[in-house]
DNA sequence: TCATTATATCATCATTTACTGATATAATGA
DNA sequence: TCATTATATCAGTAAATGATGATATAATGA
């Protein structure tokens, strides 16, 4: 049995972190990162189609990743918070350190093309 | 046009954040947060079936979120790294300002039951 | 050797997700 | 007012994903 608030924040963490777990949606927080954007604006820095921007926008929003202002017939879309780019850049930190751990420590176990990490014992 | 390694950099962060971006997978992270742990002890703590654990210690593995060590017929699974952690924690900061941000903040915009975050103008 | 135990893998199904193209909304300027 | 521009939304489709039950593998102890 699980108490409904720690299931409840579980998802709703998921749900953050599903947020980050496109592509597509990585490269519009990542143009984000530099300064906020319209929408227009992001679909030049992605090429991506208007339609899947504003589409992945919304997910973002929904995630609580970015918010947007409104001015005129323009929607600028912002990072909502410092920790969203810290977990890009602790992301990318780790990430670098995989590459890294698994072409360097001879204690990880690569099989197939795929990126594994058993340790060996 | 993109450039592969950035392509490849981009696909491999989604991945990563992608581990995260479940609630099974979420839990068995947090056990792990407290001490390494056999596949049969996950089983335990997470209330999930034997084979949905292992599919998903799969999934972490292969997202580099945890590793793995086999001793007897027993696998113990522990977190890769102290950055995955960290990850949690900044996550978990993160929600608790925006949730908190949500009920006190009168220039957040609430419509329906979704947690909007529109910047009033 | 054989039965048991721990873990992994596989096929299947239902659900979710990402993309596209078309259309709707709504602000602007002529 | 009308045409244009910026953005959002929607239906349809293809692909990915998570859960389940059954089965495979492989280590252990009798």
């Amino acid at each position: 049995m699980f108490i409904a608030s720690e299931q409840l924040e579980v998802n709703l963490k998921a749900k953050l972190f599903r947020g980050f777990g496109d592509p597509s949606r990585l490269r519009i927080l990542d143009a984000l990162r530099v300064t906020p954007l319209t929408v227009s604006q992001l679909v030049e820095a992605t090429d991506l189609t208007q339609s899947n921007v504003s589409n992945h926008l919304g997910c973002l929003k929904d995630c609580g990743l970015v918010m947007s202002q409104q001015s005129g017939r323009y929607v600028t879309y912002r990072l909502s918070d410092d920790r969203v780019a810290e977990l890009l850049e602790l992301s990318e930190s780790f990430l670098a350190d995989i590459a890294r751990g698994i072409y360097e420590c001879t204690r990880y176990d690569m099989q197939d093309d795929e990126s594994e990490t058993t340790l060996k014992d």
